[in-house]
DNA sequence: ATGAAAGCGCTAACAG
DNA sequence: CTGTTAGCGCTTTCAT
């Protein structure tokens, strides 16, 4: 800037004035100012700019499991889309479902001053975040809650959407229906299994350990669960699949044998309505629920200073597949 | 960094050392920094670490098309992923096809020094970030070449795959192709058709505009086109779809008029081995091509100094879909 | 082994 | 309208 202000023949302030469109300078003066600045191929360090105090990055940081899974990268694509309209990058990290890992890079985040956090936590305690969110720094999260820590948070509504699933299934005459799910250890697959197992309740049916598969953590493996459960003395007539990625394994099995078993699955996906056979889904919008998210978090960052709040967003039931 | 200074009864340079874990600091008083700094909930500023000129700010940038499409989410995945092998965070945002806004995103990305640019093009002239390049900022080109600029370029056999897709077809004796493409106004799409071409001609077949489908950007497009060419006098016998939202729309229109029309579609996707039909796409891993120009990258920003590279990645037939 | 002082590139506050 | 000066929070000399 020194620089330009030299080959332009004018104070530093005069160019610092013209690079940011500040009124009060005369047009001479700007024009040679900008003349200067293109033949120097000068840009303005940003990093500089933030330095002195009380200014903003224009940055905000996004943390989720994994980028190259559809879910993450909608809310992903979502948040880059309002961080633009807000004039503001976004810087994405993978946590991997590592709690350690999410830490390390909220930590980082956070030296580079961002703005803005929005967490898909992967962790249980978050109450280390709490210097940052009384010095000024606003975080929302997003698909599973905080723990230790008062925030902005939304949510899908897991549990009214699982016993609507499973409902569907009852109200269909199905008595022994196979849960498949990754892992209780995560917030969505509890939520979801306790509304399965409200529906089962409020129906008088017992629920029946065996028909329950845990630890499925791929298409392939629920696949080897429908089998097993399939060739079990008493088998379900039903599936209720807890994730996209368990329902696609579940779908491709049937096809594999041939059967028409009926499915409910948690989470649509693309190319849902080609798969083999008619299924359900129960379905919600993504884009939504990052939307609200960043929208919440614009607003913090904006100065909104209200209690934190929950929002939970509904599910709906939509019927997929070539029939 | 002050405050911790004086809370430890130490010097701010001490308080520096500690901090970067740098020697010749007695525990005595490394100790005492720490508990301040954890007291103090002190976190170091990056942005100013940043500032003395000469550091790095541990920042890449990743400019791509749409962050919602698997293609291009695989490849932030990717990026972010090598990046954090580096220590690096990823800056990533969407130029929507639209060069003005890449250009805009280029240059905000580099007014925040980032240490490198991942750059998958949606312009033809990066001529304006030659003074970057030469003020030391590397950039890798990603799936598509750089306009005006000499820059490491990691580029998918377009043309080799397209040939190779329509000879399949012309070696199980189709004569009436029919070619979908998205536009030509796209780099890989000009170079596909090429292919698709040369292939054609060096088996002695006319090009047939009447069977080459332009514009098409979506799935309802491609079935609407494989409507009309299936109803048309001459009828093609099967199809080449140049990407897979195209082959996608393709195989739902065959489903539906229960025709079983052959299908070689550029592109794989999730869940194409559960489409409704056989079909054929010519493949290639994505992941490879992120993580070889990611890596190139990394090269780059260490100081590599060697002359710009063009990688080509080679691309291969799958047979997809249920029998 | 520790500290004082200068300076990174920019903007805020104040003069002229 | 334009320029001067003092920092922002940190690292890098260079003393001690």
């Amino acid at each position: 800037m020194v620089d330009v202000a030299r080959h332009a023949g004018v104070s530093i302030k005069t160019v610092s004035r013209v690079i940011n469109n500040e009124p009060n300078v005369q047009r001479q003066l700007a024009e040679r100012v900008l003349a200067s600045v293109a033949e120097l191929g000068f840009r303005r360090n940003h990093l500089a700019r933030t330095l002195r105090s009380g200014q903003s990055t224009a940055t905000i940081g996004l943390i989720i499991e994994d980028l190259a899974n559809p879910f993450y990268s909608t809310i992903a694509a979502v948040a880059a889309e309002v961080a633009r309209q807000h004039e503001t990058l976004l810087i994405t990290a993978s946590s991997e479902e590592d709690p350690q890992r999410e830490q390390q890079l909220l930590r980082d985040l956070c030296s580079r001053r961002v703005d803005g956090l929005l967490i898909v936590p992967a962790g249980y305690d978050h109450a280390f975040l709490r210097p940052e969110v009384e010095m000024g720094t606003p975080v929302v999260f997003l698909d599973r809650p905080a723990g230790g820590l008062l925030a902005d948070t939304v949510l899908l509504d897991n549990r009214g959407g699982a016993q609507a699933g499973v409902r569907a299934l009852l109200e269909r005459g199905h008595q022994r229906i196979g849960i498949l799910l990754d892992s209780v250890s995560v917030y969505t697959m509890r939520e979801r299994v306790g509304g399965a197992q409200e529906a089962l309740a409020s129906a008088g049916i017992a629920y029946d350990e065996r028909l329950v598969a845990d630890g499925v953590h791929d298409p392939e493996g629920a696949a080897a669960a429908v089998a097993r459960m399939l060739t079990a003395p008493t088998p379900p007539t039903a599936f209720f699949s807890l994730n996209n990625r368990i329902t696609v394994g579940v779908l491709q099995e049937l096809w594999r044998r041939k059967s028409r078993v009926e499915v409910v699955g948690f989470d649509d996906f693309e190319l849902s309505h080609l798969m083999p056979q008619r299924f359900t889904v129960v379905a919600y919008d993504t884009r939504q629920m990052a939307r609200t998210a960043a929208d919440l978090l614009f607003q913090r960052i904006a100065g909104e200073r209200s209690w934190p709040r929950t929002v939970t967003l509904p599910t709906a039931l939509v019927e997929r597949g070539l029939s």
